[in-house]
DNA sequence: ACCTATTGATAACT
DNA sequence: TAGTTATCAATAGGT
């Protein structure tokens, strides 16, 4: 056995893909792999020329978000004939559930968790922004067209309702009788106020 | 030199982070690429237990999205009324539109589009829906549970439309009128319906 | 935050 | 589109 010099450290460990008990391990993990994350997906914006965005909730409630090339893009020039951004067909569900779950119920469950998390990031909770803890320099402008979205998107909320009851007779129809009195709202039209708090965590680009 | 077998290829090489000019090749990255990181989002989610939300614009123009709740958690937590998973707040007020945002109008509506469209697709219009024109093979189960997630975010949508409008004075509050109707509602006692069509890609986790 | 052994992801090719 | 493999990139554990 030559060089049998001592290993300084044993370097990376295959390690078992369930919570991390530690809260300092899981804190580290988390910025870590975050980082990665985000790195990956500015990487695949730019190789692949796609638009992505990102949020994720830490194990406090805040949230981390990124956009690329920035938030803005995802939402920006989608009925100017942008078509890239028309969303036509269904988004693709990634098995969340695997093929082979116990029941259906739990199955809808998860699913219907996975639908309100998807909302609850559109919404973009405002409490859950929170100012940048890096370097990386703010983006005001940025943060006020997310709260603007936040806006739009909660008054869109109100009006899909009333569409679905609009258009749907099935039992759970339980606005149908409001048909009348709302049909003409247009969230467009309602004023936008925005306040002047929270961040976007920004991300250092490679 | 001993063994100088010749490799079967080249493997792996360093790739500079630029757009990928060749279509295939492109679409390739971007197929592998987004595999490894829904991968990478659901392990995060596991090892830290975090909520994720991941959207993907295709430069076809079709998103691929996915979430990463902790599932169980999540679910009573929305059933409880656990406000980490409201759909934000109520609008407070109406206020006066920021002169610097003033000529963002344009913006704004781009953005409101974008979030229709969104919805429009979660809330499973029929007309949305299309089947896959690639060679994936369908997945008549995916489809199934793929119609149900359907309604139940569309329940979903309608429940948290209901809950803004209960929390909400404002002129945007078109429901308050039903909140004593509505408001023991519950999304989940909805009875759930199912049709065959329209197509999903499947997504091997691990 | 930095280091490095190792695992894990993936570019090129079939 | 799916599989293989050489190589690169991410990161677990330690400092």
């Amino acid at each position: 056995m030559v060089n049998m010099v001592k290993k300084s450290t044993k370097g990376r460990q295959k390690i078992e893909i369930k919570r991390i008990n530690d809260e300092a391990s899981r804190q580290v993990t988390f910025s870590k792999r975050r980082s990665g994350l985000f790195k990956k997906f500015s990487e695949l914006s730019i190789l692949c020329g796609v638009k992505t965005g990102v949020v994720i909730f830490s194990p406090a409630g805040k949230a981390y978000s990124f956009g690329h090339p920035n938030i803005k893009s995802i939402v920006d020039g989608v009925l100017t004939g942008d078509t890239s951004l028309n969303l036509g067909e269904p988004d693709v569900n990634l098995g969340i559930v695997d093929a082979r779950r116990a029941s259906k119920v739990h199955e809808l469950n998860n699913q219907y968790n996975y639908h309100s998390n998807r909302l609850d990031i559109e919404m973009g909770r405002k409490e859950a922004l929170q100012v940048s803890t890096n370097t990386t320099e703010r983006q005001p402008y940025e943060l006020e067209m997310l709260y603007d979205q936040m806006k739009l998107l909660r008054n869109h909320v109100i009006q899909q309702a009333i569409k679905l009851s609009m258009n749907d007779s099935s039992p759970t129809s339980i606005l149908d009788s409001n048909r009348d009195r709302v049909s003409h709202y247009n969230p467009c039209d309602a004023a936008i106020f925005h306040h002047g708090y929270g961040s976007l965590m920004g991300h250092r680009f490679f």
